[in-house]
DNA sequence: TAGGATATATCGCCAGGCGATATATTGCCG
DNA sequence: CGGCAATATATCGCCTGGCGATATATCCTA
């Protein structure tokens, strides 16, 4: 079952996330905790609030997002807009990601049929 | 032009190296020299000669490939061929990357259209 | 004969992922 | 009401592992 190591899942996974992360955005607000348990179900790999809120972080630096706290009584909750740049980085981040992996895939995917050809 | 950070893309490319290095041994042994230059032309990321021969030695170690030295005259070349539970791991591996990166295109793809769509 | 390509290998720095921890509110169960 | 789990955000610092630097040696070419 687990033939792909933990570590190269997770390389995958860390090189998507920021994408990821975005991607969750693009429907309008979401705050912190919500985002995280939406990548983790939509990715099935387990995202720590020590990765997620430092990304957050730098991804309102880049002025991709825009957090407001919520004003009203209930648990304090960061919400995060995606802005106009962000959406422009969205796109072109999933673009070239897609562009990646499919070049990732050309190489490999071959080798699975030779393999299984031969095997 | 690079939307992607190079951080993402090297996590990428890092969580499909070992498929990689497998998927270039289906044909019949290849050296590591060659298997670096023929990884970097594929997949268009730089690979170190301190990330390749490590990741071999592992290889090695796990009996995924079986090493043997060119005896002839020439530069000294560590052939490196793909041994049946190495076939298999490939099969394996790819079939299981390709599953990891298929959810991950399923959270991104439909976001992309959408951020598309409204922007 | 100096420099670049070929070819394999290891050392050690340090960036950064993520486990652990802090803090506070809410809800539930016995 | 006492305690535990979930919710919610945030930071610290350990430790690992990627990869730059380096070592070694042969071959080619200008």
């Amino acid at each position: 079952m687990e033939a792909l190591s933990a570590q190269s899942r997770r390389d995958l996974f860390r090189g998507s996330l920021e994408t990821l992360v975005l991607a969750e955005l693009v429907d309008g607000p979401r705050y912190g905790y919500a985002i995280q348990r939406r990548v983790e179900e939509a990715s099935g790999q387990a995202v720590g609030a020590s990765v997620l809120y430092p990304l957050l972080h730098r991804l309102e630096s880049a002025g991709y997002v825009e957090p407001s706290w919520e004003d009203g009584a209930r648990r304090p909750r960061k919400w995060y807009t995606l802005t106009e740049a962000g959406r422009a980085q969205l796109k072109a981040e999933a673009v070239e990601w897609q562009a990646v992996l499919a070049r990732l895939q050309g190489a490999i995917l071959p080798a699975l049929r030779r393999a299984a050809t031969r095997g």
